[in-house]
DNA sequence: TCGAAATACTCAGTGCCCTGACTAATGGCG
DNA sequence: CGCCATTAGTCAGGGCACTGAGTATTTCGA
């Protein structure tokens, strides 16, 4: 008798979203290639060379997390990693040329997949779309190390 | 040089939103139950007596995922499945007057939390991110089964 | 009525995601 | 110089999420 419509909780609509998203990748981008995988690919094209928590910072992935990716993708040879000769904790990554490619070719088929998914909305929608996650997302990671609102923010 | 941007991509901002939301779910709700886990409970106080597959119908989880959820809420005695005499293939869930307690007292927890989520949107604005979250996410799981397209909507 | 299709659930395997405890390397300070 | 706090990464453990294959039960049609 008490209970709640889930269709009015962020949290419950956000984990549809995000399994809606899951199954699109899986049948549009690539079956072996996950979004988090891609994610950090992506971070290692804009910057060669990142050690792990760096692109996990990027990404929005924790240590452990980011860890496990590498693995599998290195797994893949998509990816190497090397002891940073200035510093011996860090390990320094970069994409393979075939990761350059697989990278390549996933970005052509991620905007088609982005196309699809936000087709129900208009071109202005989208924005607010965008908008409005990325600040509810923020402010919400903000609660988390509000340390470093003043150095993320102005 | 061929990087993305990746704020532009709603399957990662999805991911970052559910990220978010797990994290505050662990500081303002509970660290036992999980929001999924809520979910189920939720559906069952809804409609006591549910099968799993309609509850995760429901509630938005496969199969699988499912019987998972539910063998960690009976393990903890929060919920209990008996044979359905009618069909022998089914199991009939219902929580335990434990397990109503417990969805008594999240359900306001919840509520709080979904305040601090939020906070960042006006009212209109919260109205807008339900609405747009919920067309994008109902027209891709549309993508997944054309079939009851019309059952469902229509 | 009996056998095939459909249905509810289970199980194994893969991957994402977090926490907390641990190891190894660095860097600063007395 | 030597110790200690900090930092990068690993590992174990728990939970969510999907697929594909397998079991048991029911249902429907020839």
């Amino acid at each position: 008798m008490a209970a709640v419509d889930l269709t009015t909780h962020p949290g419950h609509l956000a984990r549809r979203l995000q399994q809606a998203h899951y199954l699109l990748w899986n049948t549009m981008v690539s079956e072996e290639v996950t979004s988090p995988q891609f994610a950090v690919m992506n971070a290692l094209v804009a910057q060669p060379g990142l050690d792990q928590r760096t692109v996990g910072e990027r990404v929005g992935l924790d240590r452990s997390t980011v860890a496990e990716v590498i693995t599998r993708l290195g797994r893949r040879e998509l990816l190497h990693k090397v002891r940073d000769p200035q510093d011996g904790r860090r390990f320094l990554l970069r994409l393979t040329d075939e990761g350059l490619r697989t990278h390549r070719r996933l970005t052509v088929r991620t905007a088609r997949m982005n196309q699809v998914f936000l087709a129900p909305l208009s071109a202005e929608e989208r924005t607010v779309f965008f908008d409005l996650i990325r600040r509810v997302a923020a402010a919400a990671e903000d609660l988390r190390d509000p340390a470093d609102q003043a150095v993320t923010r102005g």
